[in-house]
DNA sequence: CAGGGTTCTCAGCGACCTCTCAGGCCCGCT
DNA sequence: AGCGGGCCTGAGAGGTCGCTGAGAACCCTG
């Protein structure tokens, strides 16, 4: 297993890179964000310990840059104990996994080994509900093995209710997220909501996209 | 992060804490039931680890009674190893995650920490009463496995019981919360229960529904 | 500038929902 | 048993909501 780690501090760097080599990993050091980055892309390694304060480039923006490329590396995040940082950015930026230090050295092993584990299915890439399936980084839907067309505001407002499905959307929602206005007549959403019908669903089928009267519509899968 | 521990085992607790407060967490301690949600309802905390068997108030009865306050704080149960207790329950009435004694203290920090990660984007679960479910966020009502048709006002009318179920609701009081008037002929609200009982009541069986004459409507679960 | 695709507005229609009304039922009280 | 008030319910008027076809405005692209 390929480890790369990617830290400043170099007595730190080592005493992870002694550690990691007495559990049985491969480990690489790179010691700023840039050199951090171009061997992430093109190291083809397991996981990435990735510290956040770094020179050059900051670990968060490795991070997303990685991400931005499609490459789902899986990523643990070291920050400082101090809250400047906060975590859960981190994680939306696409990290798997974080510590704050001081953090244990047998908690970090575990949670790479987590990582490993679970590292395969991770590529969030396709929402899927029942058969149909949406792609946000190809811009691609399709029902079953079928390709969809869609124009860029019926996709827009597909993947707004894919990302929520089972859930009752309101038209005013729906009018801030895809149309980022909210005092906007409700009725292009239901001409829309009657485009995207005529495109996604299956003849003489229950709908998948179903009206809730007096709340707004609920993209359901088949199995819901 | 806060962190709430509700466990009455005095030498697990203290593990517990300082196990804790070493990975940077603040913990509180309470040893019975009746402290612990003394505790969560007025101690802002981020995480509660609670224990199923305890003094006064079981674990379980501690969770029903804060998702029924409405109070979402993420909660990690743990249970003994003999199966006495079944874990789904738990998952049922509103925990989140769920370990079994013994558990290793790694993976209870990594389900912790999950949690948090998680915590904000929670869901408020399903309302229940008997087999009778609503799910306010989904906005669907089922009796067992059936689902069940409501229209907006139907809805509204019988989420606003079973957010008071087993109490007796005034008309006056539903007119205020379900119709946002007061001074409104209440001949309405008889109307609509009338309605709802046509699609919730099973036929040959005792009314979930019950009439209070001359104080309200009460909406029983069956088992109480 | 023409053409095709996309977005949005508008108005009509049908279906559904809400609420009122009035007659009858049921319960508790005397 | 008789009475009165509270509750239930069927019928129906009126309103609201959502769907759709038609077409105008817009925006690229060639």
């Amino acid at each position: 297993m390929r480890v790369l780690v990617v830290e400043d501090e170099r007595r730190m760097a080592a005493a992870l890179q002694r550690g990691l080599q007495a559990e049985g990993f491969a480990v690489d050091l790179a010691h700023d964000g840039e050199e951090g980055l171009h061997l992430a892309r093109h190291g083809d390694y397991d996981v990435v310990v990735l510290d956040i304060m770094l020179p050059r480039i900051s670990g968060y923006n490795v991070c997303k840059q990685l991400r931005a490329e499609e490459n789902w590396v899986p990523i643990l995040m070291l920050s400082a104990k101090d809250g400047e940082y906060d975590m859960a950015d981190g994680l939306d930026l696409g990290a798997d996994d974080y510590l704050t230090k001081p953090f244990s050295y047998v908690v970090l092993v575990a949670r790479l080994r987590a990582l490993l584990r679970r590292g395969a299915n991770r590529r969030p890439a396709v929402l899927q509900a029942g058969d149909l399936a949406l792609d946000p980084a190809r811009r691609r839907v399709s029902r079953g093995q079928q390709p969809i067309e869609l124009t860029p505001r019926e996709f827009a407002l597909l993947e707004y209710l894919m990302r929520r499905h089972d859930e009752v959307v309101s038209k005013s929602e729906i009018l801030e997220h895809v149309w980022d206005t909210f005092d906007t007549d409700p009725n292009v959403v239901e001409v829309y909501v009657g485009y995207l019908r005529r495109k996604i669903d299956v003849p003489f089928s229950r709908n998948a996209l179903q009206t809730v009267r007096g709340a707004g519509y609920r993209l359901t899968g088949d199995g819901g």
